[in-house]
DNA sequence: ACCTGAACACCGTTCAAGT
DNA sequence: ACCTGAACACCGTTCAAGT
């Protein structure tokens, strides 16, 4: 049941090399050095991840772990709108989105096939609670799309970012959401 | 200073093969299966095409110069926010985006330095001049960042389109522009 | 001037052989 | 059960030789 030792030991080493190989050379970044980086053969790494999107997924996981878990903590706050705002906007400003990866966790949201599609599963369910409260509440319109919502705020392009990687677009969005 | 006839020849058989891969392969299209598909050697590729992205906007150039010529014909109606409504769900729909390309058209109208801007830039002075004007009607709010605008319509997800390609989505945007 | 395609380098992917 | 790295295939890119 629990994995082998070593290969516990390398699947970790592989996620830390993934990150550092993406930091680099962004989503296109290259299996072959992953490899390399974390000292494995080639073959490890396809057995560990068969596919680029796997390993993306266990990229993101801890990020979307952080946002389920803010998710849980403001569904029983008394301003549902506020939870709502201060949810998309942590969601927004995430780093998880930079470098081309937008696009792997747009369609992790909106498709169940998609290898990231589990990772993202929980933070999904997590913001649906508060959007639906936000909308029993009155406050955002009751016919808002929120997995389409969700995958609109993970793809604002990140060229008009502020400095502390917030999308000023995602006030108009804000704006349009409301009742 | 006009180009030798076989230069003009292959360019235009480059473009067209360019079109079919990329309808097969989407944007991370072969360059040797476009040459291939051309009927002409690598390097003439290279030599037309220095980069991928030139490719691609040669790609899309003719669908921006049909949006440009929309915007241009839009500019003299009577209702601002009809033209910027019209205008946009045609943008929204257009083809252009579909299967990768939308990100070229993001860097495109947001970076002066990318390869497609030169291509946009027509469209995007275009659209400009409707915007402009919905703002001084005070249709839509002053402080709306148009280049931003058009990137993030640009950007919305292909995967919640409708039938005919439009983006359900568009809706709350324009509900957010408005004053 | 422009075109061609051989040549090089690098990478994705598989899999037989090892531990 | 897992790991390794050689081996294969394919592609991006350059450039010397051709027209």
């Amino acid at each position: 049941m629990t994995p082998r030792a070593d290969a516990q030991r390398n699947r970790d080493a592989l996620v830390a090399a993934a990150d550092e190989v993406f930091a680099e050379q962004g989503a296109n970044f290259s299996f072959e050095e992953v490899a390399r980086q974390a000292g494995v053969g080639k073959g490890t790494l396809y057995r560990h991840f068969a596919t680029r999107e796997y390993l993306i997924a266990a990229l993101l996981q801890s990020r979307f772990d952080d946002l389920e878990r803010e998710a849980l903590d403001l569904v029983d706050s008394e301003r549902p709108m506020v939870a709502v705002e201060t949810w998309l906007r942590d969601f927004d400003r995430y780093p998880a989105r930079s470098r081309g990866l937008s696009m792997s966790v747009g369609e992790g949201l909106a498709d169940a096939s998609s290898a990231v599609s589990s990772a993202c599963a929980g933070m999904k369910a997590g913001f649906e609670q508060l959007a639906t409260r936000a909308k029993e509440s009155g406050d955002i319109r009751s016919d808002v799309d929120v997995p389409q919502l969700l995958s609109v705020v993970a793809s604002l392009p990140e060229k008009y970012r502020r400095e502390d990687g917030s999308s000023p677009f995602l006030d108009t969005i804000l704006a349009g959401l409301r009742a």
